[in-house]
DNA sequence: CCCTCGATCTCGGAT
DNA sequence: ATCCGAGGTCGAGGG
């Protein structure tokens, strides 16, 4: 049977199906009217109101109210999950070690349950991630500036590994950071810190070139790129050309 | 009623009562077989598996499989959310505008179908956030350095509005980034970009110092905020003292 | 474990 | 609408 459900059970009845449904490895939907207490690396109190509670079988526990992507209270895989009856109340604790954090939900009502058999085969197939930018400008580097060579990916610096590390028509090395979206000022120190460290490790006679690559740039972050004499490429990461409204500056 | 099921029902029978739902403002789940499309600021492609949808009355959606916190597709709140059913199968599509978004399930067989009516009077109240290590510090400046003296919050610059704004015993002006765990590289670039602002702010002549303050600092962070210059102080976000395990250095 | 960074990040506040 | 930064971010990949 994929699925399993009760319709406000007693507090007895839900724990005993909550535990099979632990011990079958299902993905278990409690709602009902509950308070929800979190602590850990902070802490968090949630007055009686109606949630959905979702205890997945890798450990995650997410609480749901009727608004929001992101749910109200929740703990990342990996948890240990316990129910159990007190003062006449279903509560559901998921407990995690290092960080030591603690998840408690007490239900006054549960008004339904279900249990679901999941199996899901498939992995997700994205399009369009900072990876394709880098693929697409792998295949055609004359997009950053004619004569440009692809050196290395991902290579080591003081400052962490360089999304591409490569060279112009000139012989000058060329630190390149890709983004998939629009930048901010963020993304510039992220640039500057590898350029930095590329200077300190070529000496102080080389000139090392930095080239933000992204969809498009905020102004605060143009102006940041001028400052520090980093440039900027605007290029779309789904296309891996130019986007339709792009200038020179982007 | 608070909650109405149905179990393995025809498509068109759970066309019905998902209708009924979205106009009743229900939460509402659906568990089956299905494929997920999404196309968007990225697209993504998911074949056939067993999953649970969460479709929310504000217009989130959410898709989520056995394993993780993150749904493995959604859509964000303020979309809408349509059903059909083509080709003897049940399909949700939740549309967004600005930016163009499009998340498409279509099942091929629903085991089980809930629609919940979600009533959540309560604000979550969270404890240790990086307001509550403002507040600890406004409360005793002296957490910073003997003779700190905080003059501004969210002080604007050039770079965007400073954390803390202050000057120390000697009249010096202080800009204070403060973060509720652990920093990298990446915040000390945050506090070096306003007190370059607050340099050509306040003149060439002026010296103007940087304390970041977080319970503790990686070591490639404490090198970039030696060579800028910057300093440190170990602050614990929940009690404003330092850390237990706090050295000078952090 | 920790560090670093990407993400359809989400979310909120300010302009 | 965009910009900007916080977040219990999550998650992956590497050391």
């Amino acid at each position: 049977m994929s699925v399993t459900t009760l319709h406000r059970p007693a507090h007895r009845d839900a724990l005993t199906h909550l535990d099979d449904a632990f011990q079958r490895g299902d993905l278990v939907t409690v709602f009902g009217r509950c308070t929800v207490e979190y602590d850990g690396r902070a802490s968090s109190s949630l007055g009686p109101g109606d949630r959905l509670l979702l205890l997945k079988p890798d450990g995650s526990a997410l609480v749901h109210t009727d608004e929001g992507r992101t749910p109200v209270n929740w703990q990342p895989p990996g948890c240990d999950h316990f129910a159990s009856v007190r003062d006449g109340r279903l509560r559901v604790r998921s407990v995690r070690r290092s960080p030591e954090e603690l998840l408690d939900v007490r239900f006054e009502r549960v008004h339904h349950l279900a249990a679901y058999d999941v199996t899901d085969p498939d992995e997700l197939d994205l399009q369009g991630s900072e990876a394709d930018l880098k693929e697409h400008i792998l295949a055609t580097p004359s997009r950053i500036e004619p004569g440009f060579e692809p050196l290395a990916t991902e290579r080591e610096t003081d400052a962490g590994p360089m999304d591409i590390f490569g060279e112009d028509d000139a012989g000058r090395p060329v630190v390149v950071e890709l983004k998939r979206r629009r930048v901010g000022p963020d993304a510039v120190g992220q640039l500057r810190r590898y350029v930095d460290a590329l200077e300190r490790e070529f000496g102080s006679g080389r000139e090392i070139r930095g080239v933000l690559v992204a969809p498009s740039v905020t102004d605060r972050a143009k102006s940041l790129l001028d400052e520090e004499g980093l440039e900027f490429v605007a290029l779309d990461p789904t296309t891996g050309r130019p986007p339709a409204d792009a200038t020179d500056a982007g």
